[in-house]
DNA sequence: ACACTATCCTGCAGGC
DNA sequence: TGCCTGCAGGATAGTG
């Protein structure tokens, strides 16, 4: 579920709130999520300093105190509310079921922070500091796609020789890290290029990068960015950490809206949807080629 | 190496 | 009303 623009908007959300605060207390209410929690997972967190609050792709990143980090990553259906006496934080009614509650931070300010995850494909874990890079989950991760290093020239040598279709190279995770299916969708559809074109074929003989392709990095952080700005999409578990929806899923432009009128100017497609590799591609047969 | 699938889990919408 | 099927924002292990 959440992408980039919901996990970033989740970490801004509980950053005040969590970074330079101190965990009193970690209720953990079962042993796994989607991997076991680590030993002692509970016990290790109490009385520990949170120093910053961070995120790498998908993965929310709390620096500990004591060299660990905590790593959370929310999977499909993972949500954090805050709640408890924390000024400046309104207390939002409890709109989803507590046996999904499965972690409780409780913080020395008195803030409680509640992760809840109906589908339990989220997880956590604690490494080491300074072994984050080297860990098997960082490791192979690619480039932040707001960052410098994704380009076009970046894309060229990303998809060269690729028979794999666009939609699929940038749903990979160890190229960019931090696209899922509704950012992919709709940064094809603006930058006009098919989601079902074979990545290889949108880099030229000569190495230099297309046109379409050249197009490709401006509408991935465009959309990005305008997704940040809204908050993130709000399609069923996504919520600000203050209980408040995103509100971008009322701009997209393809994503769920199959039989719909194409929005880019001039065009007189209608939205369809594919399936590709299992998963639901929304996109305008008539503008991307 | 690469491409594709099945799978983890629950909730919800739609069809009958 | 209820039962059934399929689908959902992710990512991995396993297959050919």
């Amino acid at each position: 579920m959440p992408e980039l623009p919901e996990v970033e908007t989740v970490r801004r959300g509980l950053a005040p709130v969590l970074a330079g605060g101190r965990i009193v207390r970690v209720e953990q209410r079962r042993g796994d999520l989607r991997f076991p929690f680590p030993p002692d997972f509970a016990a290790r967190l109490a009385g520990r300093r949170i120093l910053d609050l961070r995120r790498r792709a998908k993965y929310l990143l709390a620096d500990l105190d004591g060299s660990e980090t905590l790593v959370m990553h929310l999977g499909m259906s993972g949500s954090f509310r805050i709640d408890g006496d924390v000024q400046g934080f309104f207390h939002h009614p409890r709109d989803k079921s507590a046996a999904h509650d499965h972690v409780v931070f409780h913080m020395e300010s008195g803030a409680r922070v509640t992760y809840n995850d109906p589908r339990r494909f989220g997880f956590m874990l604690l490494v080491p500091t300074k072994e984050l890079n080297a860990h098997k989950l960082f490791k192979g991760l690619g480039v932040e796609p707001l960052g410098e290093a994704l380009d076009s020239a970046f894309l060229a040598r990303a998809f060269k020789g690729r028979a794999a279709p666009a939609k699929a190279l940038l749903l990979d995770q160890r190229l960019i890290a931090g696209l899922g299916n509704i950012y992919v969708c709709e940064a094809l559809h603006r930058c006009g290029i098919s989601p079902l074109k074979a990545g290889g074929k949108l880099v030229t003989v000569a190495g230099k990068p297309s046109a379409a392709l050249a197009r490709l990095p401006e509408a991935i952080k465009k959309v990005l960015e305008e997704a940040l700005a809204a908050g993130g999409s709000s399609l069923r578990d996504h919520r600000q950490a203050d209980g408040s929806l995103g509100y971008f899923q009322h701009s997209f432009r393809v994503y769920d809206r199959e039989g719909a009128a194409c929005p880019t100017p001039g065009c007189k497609g209608t939205v369809a949807r594919v399936a590709q590799s299992g998963r639901s591609t929304f996109f305008c047969p008539e503008c991307q080629k």
